[in-house]
DNA sequence: GAATTACCCTACCAAACGAGTAGGGTAGAA
DNA sequence: TTCTACCCTACTCGTTTGGTAGGGTAATTC
């Protein structure tokens, strides 16, 4: 399941893809119309910041604006961010394998049942894009 | 991500596929075999057993068994019942739905996206039984 | 029917994680 | 120079995870 926080972060780039390239959007406009705890999200927003998916403006107008047009960012990227792996276990996952011990990867059924399983994952997640959060 | 209850509960199912009607097999042969601690394993067991989907014999020449032919039992239900839910979103899960305040889930582009995800998965986990995880 | 075997159950514990709070620092517009 | 709004660190508290300990009890078998 995905966290409370990565959930959040879904939340408040929905409306960051709504103003998009309308300015930057200050974080407790954000905090209040989604009902979201002020500093928990700009924990969130720093996050996805030193990702490079969002970018900030300080002082007086300032606030949080997307980097990139929302069709050119995969949700998948978000996940990996805010949560971390996609996979369903370490040693099937892209971008945080881990080696499983104790079992051979090569004579394992379950290893294949779930790289089937994330190729299913992914051709979603890295299809659909911050655009497809906007309905 | 998958916890480490439940790859131990793969990695001791794959060992009763291995012996299926060959008799119940001790905890301790595979707790021993597989690697995994004794009193741990006997608690993934027991829930396993529950569900119906082990049973098992008391005294001399006890042990643990499959009820079912392996092909007969999904993967997604060893999931659900060790891991819980398998979906990334409460509002889309099929055995564990919760609703999910402050989003209309008609107009919620996440929400559908988590569905297809869903979907997606289930199409492989509920293919995939316990006959798979031998090789 | 007694002993043995091996399942069954409860309780406990430490570490890690999740979710959230607090409070001040600091850059940059105006 | 002052105010605004981002930036950063640290802390708390409850839950989950992974595992340990120890004994109870039902079924076999002899």
């Amino acid at each position: 399941m995905l966290s409370k926080k990565t959930q959040y972060a879904f939340r408040a780039l929905e409306m960051l893809v709504q103003k998009y390239e309308q300015g930057p959007v200050l974080i407790s406009d954000i905090a209040r119309k989604k009902k979201i705890p002020l500093k928990f999200l700009e924990n969130i927003l720093l996050q996805l910041k030193k990702d490079g998916i969002l970018g900030s403006k300080k002082g007086k107008g300032g606030g949080y604006f997307l980097v990139h047009k929302p069709s050119k960012i995969p949700v998948a990227r978000i996940i990996r961010v805010v949560d971390g792996p996609i996979a369903m276990l370490p040693c099937v996952s892209l971008y945080f394998y881990q080696k499983c011990k104790n079992c051979d990867e090569k004579h394992c059924g379950l290893h294949d049942i779930m790289i089937d399983v994330r190729d299913a994952q992914l051709a979603i997640l890295e299809k659909k894009t911050l655009a497809d959060l906007v309905v």
